[in-house]
RNA sequence: GCGAGCGUAGUGUAGUGGUUAUCACCGAGCGUUGCCAACGCUUGAACCCGGGUUCGAGUCCCGGCGCUCGCACCA
């Protein structure tokens, strides 16, 4: 897939080490595989990309951001379905060591052992003490979850407790969901965001940046009421066409709204998140050129999920799915409520109330009590399923097959009116999932230019201003008579304007810096020169257009 | 995980089993220079790790780690 047949690639990755930008971790004890770090320059940039993620969100007017634990206790990852679906269960021979899955291992004894939980496993691996594939022996380490999650032990010695490294941070805010719904006053829709690490024990991270072990990632869990028509407004992106790849069908530019009135988009949130989504993406200074949107196949589609949405970037890997936005239904909230017994819902008010009237038979405890003890309770039910027009004594048939006489003295008329005004329900969720790194990796790789200059190659980073890791590069024309002395002193003031970063260089002559500065990205470079020491004005360059505009002193300050 | 190729300063590289490991860019210092990778001098920096063969290993052999590619895997 990865093209690279003038070097392109191999230059862009050698300046993002040399530059700072982006580093293979733990290099000097032998590097450890999917890893990386952000460097100096990536690690200011990285936290940038994130500022404007959030930025993005919270315009929303309804999202929280929130941060959960990234050591994740067992329970969680299997009511979320991940111990299922991420992990093989694996055991090991005590005679000879050798590892085995113990599904495969008990294939001939169960229908469908892949589907068994742990313990269940545990226990039927005990109870059958199957043979040894390599050595024939029957005994058997404790079963253990092992693959796509990091495992790990919460607490020390016999105290511990299962663990993972999350591979996702979705679950934080599922499992948050009861302190979000009292936060928002009850009222959907809302959603809680939150940027973090997540981790997966890849069998072969490949592609730099684009298969890691250890992961940036943005998520919004986005709660909606499935009971109101859904509705988003998506008439700011009606001139802005987007390239979709529907479900079995071939590749369309259309318009989200036309693409939801069409019927391609099954959820109007999920277009509106699309719309979104691109926008970042654009902000960000992604060539938007090479952004699509792509339907998952119906057999693609997660455990969870109801329909998703990648946005695929175009980079020197080819088309990388970047963002996945889906619809997952009511699958979380709902495996967290059958796994704990704690209610996970939102609740609804009719619009009318819903009165129900009840005009029928019921027991008379007192008399209906000792005489049928512990049958009470279905003649109760039973009861109170007759029509009115019953008359007593009759024989009854409980639930539980048996007949009982139930007499005059047993009974009494039910008469009653239930209103009820609203019902609890478990809401929705669409979640925009993000690959902080491998946006990351294409904003660097959209950004990356060579351009000829006396025929030699020019390194310039064409990054949006938004996310340039630094903002100003100041330079003394040269480093005497003064002017290092404004230089240092206006690269200080910098520095202390909020949100500014400014770097000083005084080392090379001017068109070295000049260069060096446009390799990291820099839009705007000063120089403090003679003049400087006058009438206190300086040279302002622009990156792109390398032009220059002679400006005073205090205007780069006040705009900055 | 399997197979193939590769691993030398920050980057890119040269290197018949035998010097003080080559070259360029790069970084730092000094000087020169009135704004786009300029010049001069000085200087910094490497054989992935561990075993083995050998009088002697960057070079040959074995193992590990890492990188690239293919196959497998990939909510």
């Amino acid at each position: 897939m990865s093209d690279d047949k003038d070097g392109r690639l191999e230059r862009l990755s050698g300046m993002l080490k040399r530059r700072g930008f982006l580093l293979p971790a733990f290099e000097i004890h032998g590097g450890a595989k999917g890893l990386y770090d952000f460097g100096p320059v990536g690690g200011r940039m990285r936290s940038r990309i994130n500022q404007v993620w959030l930025d993005h969100w919270l315009k929303l007017g309804n999202i929280v951001e929130i941060s959960s634990p990234t050591v994740t206790p067992y329970a969680v990852l299997e009511a979320s379905g991940h111990v299922g679906e991420f992990s093989d269960f694996m055991t090991q021979c005590l005679a000879c060591e050798e590892a085995s899955r113990a599904d495969t291992l008990l294939e001939s004894h169960h229908p469908n052992p892949d589907a068994l939980k742990q313990s269940e496993l545990q226990e039927l691996l005990l109870d059958v003490k199957p043979a040894c594939p390599a050595c024939a022996a029957h005994d058997w380490s404790k079963v253990t979850a092992q693959n796509l999650m990091f495992n790990t032990t919460i607490g020390a010695g016999d105290s511990g407790r299962p663990g993972f490294l999350r591979p996702e941070t979705a679950q934080g805010m599922f499992t948050s969901f009861n302190a979000l719904y009292r936060h928002f006053r009850e009222r959907l829709p809302f959603g809680a965001v939150q940027i973090g690490k997540g981790y997966r024990n890849e069998i072969a991270p490949r592609q730099g940046m684009i298969r890691l072990r250890e992961f940036n990632m943005a998520e919004l869990e986005y709660f909606i009421n499935p009971h109101i028509p859904p509705q988003a407004d998506l008439t700011s992106w009606d001139h802005q066409p987007m390239m979709l790849i529907p479900d079995s069908s071939s590749p369309v530019s259309l318009t989200l709204a036309d693409a939801t009135e069409q019927g391609l988009i099954r959820h109007p949130t999920i277009a509106q998140f699309i719309g979104i989504t691109f926008d970042f993406l654009a902000h960000i200074g992604i060539d938007t050129t090479r952004v699509r949107f792509r339907q998952h196949e119906s057999d693609e589609l997660a455990h969870y999920a109801l329909d998703c949405w990648d946005a695929e970037i175009e980079g020197s890997y080819g088309w990388i799915e970047c963002v996945g936005i889906a619809h997952r239904g009511c699958y979380d909230l709902e495996s967290h409520e059958n796994a704990t017994g704690k209610t996970l819902r939102a609740r609804r008010e009719f619009d009318e109330p819903r009165i129900t009237t009840v005009d029928a038979w019921t027991i008379n405890g007192a008399t209906a009590g000792p005489a049928f003890k512990a049958q009470a309770g279905l003649v109760k039910q039973a009861v109170e399923a007759l029509p009115k027009e019953t008359t007593f004594p009759c024989m009854v048939t409980l639930n539980d097959g048996a007949m009982v006489e139930v007499g005059n003295e047993h009974v009494k008329p039910n008469q009653k009116t239930i209103k009820e005004t609203g019902e609890w329900y478990t809401p929705h969720v669409v979640e925009p999932a993000f690959g902080i790194d491998r946006i990351i990796w294409h904003v660097l790789d959209h950004a990356y230019q060579e351009v000829n200059k006396n025929d030699e190659i020019y390194t310039r980073m064409a990054l949006s201003d938004t996310v340039a890791p630094v903002d100003f590069a100041v330079f003394p024309l040269f480093e005497k008579d003064g002017m290092e002395v404004q230089a240092w002193d206006l690269h200080q003031q910098l520095c202390q304007t909020r949100g500014i970063v400014s770097m000083y260089d005084g080392s090379g002559s001017i068109g070295r810096r000049y260069a060096r500065a446009d390799e990291i990205g820099v839009p705007k470079c000063i120089t403090v020169d003679h003049q400087t020491l006058e009438d206190g004005t300086v040279t302002l360059r622009d990156r792109d257009t390398t032009e220059q505009v002679r400006v005073s002193l205090d205007s780069i300050l006040q705009s900055s």
